[in-house]
DNA sequence: GCCGTTTTCGGCCCGACTGTTTTCAGTCG
């Protein structure tokens, strides 16, 4: 007998979109095949394991998930496969899912080019294409053709290049544009929406939206930016452009009069948007972006703010990072929670000098957060036993530490502190003498080596010693595609709860880490939590910018934030009130 | 397949665009 490890959520939420993908290929209704995608997105925002919740018998508690559900993945927990995918594996050729997840391609044209031409892979496609039985297939016609034989040119094009772009590149361009379409003189409002407005770690592509004297002249403007490599389509309301970072833009012009009901439609996401109609539907009123449709009276209402749509359907306007329907549309005014801001960060608490990988001295990195406006910061360089060059070791801490002391006492108003990012070892042992590590007035705990070595145990070591103040990268997750190593982090959270240890939310656009859902997890826990940059040289003290855009999306105030405080405040927060 | 202060059956967000159509299906966001 082998041991199996349990599913994460990103394999179950996997295994449930191919489900939901093979039944639509096989002809199952479109409601049958939304429900196994509603329940890949349910897994895939769980925080907790949803292996755990199936063995302890409560995941129908999950919207979404119900008995049938359950019963699949307790097959897939215990025998590592559900009958009803293994059949459909057998029936639905791989090529087919390949074909249908292009974007333009769906599974009914997929199917009947399967049915009709065996079409069965994208090669098979593509020499369907050339011999031109595509394009007399009753249906399709020579202009379909065309056009799926440049998706297919587009889809390998994008198989070389990560498909969602991460924030601060999508904002860079964003912005760009949006500030180039708000200088062009026809232009009135124009507002960056969809999931760059919500902050999220990546994005599929860019939503403009705009209003403007004159609208051909604003669409040939977008057309002609130095940005745009390509314009898909356009029209007199807007057009569909790639740029040159592989990244797709949305511009949508509308009357003043609508811009509220388009930009409320347009920041999404999806999912706050679904559930917000399908609770107005219940009330006889129809929403979308062309207005509010009262059923009964008729009437059409137009808002040209998005407050005025949720006041509209007597719901209270939330902040766009809120909007992915975790509870949001049941908030009623004056519940809505105060979101933190990076204005309310009061000091930094993991950064790296040349002392390590950094590429600022201490010095420069202390004035580069006076400049920031930094009450505190602390010095954190790796430790002992990195491994990737650029140790310190416990000598040379010590002369650290030293330094920082002299810095600090030409700094007037300002404190620059010692501390350290102290290297969990494979068996949780941190790698300096205990009685050095007491005389930081910061430690951060981070894995960085021996990702298959249960972390989670070493984690929860780390969180037992007395001088550790910060679990650094709790889940060690690159964007876009490392994964977080094995780590359990209901457990990891329950133990920084019992030991009064902090865990990071590191700001480094890569890491974003705790995520979300689990930074989410730890405040419900009443685990502070801290927001830092991990920069490595002066510029990069900005990322605790996008340290606050998770915590905002995890709904977290200046409360749940322990370096919104006072370094003083905070010192009397470590484990004994140091 | 899920779900329920109008439902345990009969619904499931809504509109734009495209291409093939003679009134609509497929796809997307």
């Amino acid at each position: 007998m082998s041991a199996r490890r349990d599913p994460s959520n990103a394999e179950i939420a996997a295994v449930l979109e191919e489900l939901g993908d093979r039944y639509e290929l096989d002809g199952a209704i479109g409601h049958r095949v939304n429900a196994y995608r509603n329940a890949a997105d349910a897994v895939r925002s769980a925080p907790g394991s949803i292996a755990a919740l199936v063995r302890a018998g409560t995941v129908t508690e999950i919207p979404g998930i119900g008995a049938t559900l359950e019963e699949k993945l307790t097959d897939l927990l215990n025998t590592g496969e559900i009958p009803a995918l293994t059949k459909l594996r057998a029936k639905i050729p791989a090529g087919l899912l390949e074909l249908t997840r292009m974007r333009g391609l769906g599974a009914k044209r997929v199917r009947k080019l399967w049915d009709e031409l065996g079409v069965d892979s994208p090669d098979a496609l593509r020499a369907a294409l050339a011999d031109g039985s595509v394009a007399e297939l009753k249906g399709f016609g020579a202009s379909s053709a065309a056009k799926i034989q440049a998706i297919l040119d587009a889809a390998a094009e994008q198989a070389s290049q990560p498909q969602r772009t991460l924030l601060p590149r999508a904002l860079e361009i964003g912005e760009a544009l949006r500030d180039e379409l708000r200088a062009h003189p026809s232009s009135h409002r124009v507002e960056l929406a969809g999931s760059a407005r919500r902050q999220a770690e990546s994005v599929k592509d860019l939503d403009l939206i705009a209003t403007a004297d004159d609208a051909a002249a604003l669409v040939a403007a977008f057309a002609a930016s130095e940005f745009v490599a390509e314009v898909q389509s356009s029209g007199p309301n807007g057009a569909h452009a790639s740029t040159h970072a592989g990244l797709d833009v949305d511009l949508r012009i509308v009357p003043p009069a609508q811009f509220g009901n388009l930009l409320q439609h347009f920041t999404g996401s999806k999912a706050h948007n679904v559930a917000l109609r399908t609770a107005a539907q219940a009330r006889g009123i129809r929403v979308s972006e062309r207005g509010i449709l009262f059923e009964e009276t008729g009437e059409l209402v137009r808002c040209d703010d998005e407050v005025a749509v949720y006041e509209t359907l007597g719901l209270t306007w939330v902040p766009p990072e809120l909007r992915e329907d975790r509870g949001e549309l049941r908030l009623q005014a004056g519940e809505v929670p105060t979101l933190i801001e990076l204005a309310d960060l009061r000091g930094d608490l993991h950064l790296h000098s040349t002392k390590s990988d950094g590429r600022g001295t201490i010095g420069e990195m202390a004035l580069a957060a006076i400049q920031r406006g930094h009450e505190y910061l602390v010095i954190t360089d790796h430790s002992a036993s990195h491994g990737f060059g650029n140790h310190v070791t416990a000598d040379e801490l010590r002369r650290t530490i030293e330094e920082v002391r002299q810095i600090n006492e030409q700094l007037d108003g300002f404190e620059l502190l010692a501390g350290s990012e102290v290297n969990i070892g494979s068996t949780g042992e941190l790698d300096y003498p205990d009685d050095l590590l007491a005389e930081l007035d910061w430690v951060v705990a981070s894995v960085h080596t021996a990702f298959g070595n249960d972390p989670t145990a070493r984690i929860i070591a780390a969180c037992e010693h007395p001088s550790v103040d910060l679990i650094g990268h709790p889940t060690g997750r690159m964007l876009p595609d490392r994964p977080a190593y094995d780590v359990d982090v209901p457990a990891i959270i329950a133990a920084a709860s019992r030991t009064g240890t902090f865990l990071e939310i590191n700001g480094s656009p890569r890491r974003r880490d705790l995520n979300e859902f689990h930074a989410r997890a730890a405040k419900d826990a009443g685990v502070l939590l801290v927001i830092d940059s991990d920069a490595h040289g002066p510029e990069t003290l900005d990322n605790q910018r996008w340290g606050i855009a998770t915590a905002r999306r995890a709904w977290l105030t200046a409360d749940d934030v322990a370096n919104t405080r006072s370094w003083e405040e905070l010192r009397a927060l470590r484990k004994g009130g140091r």
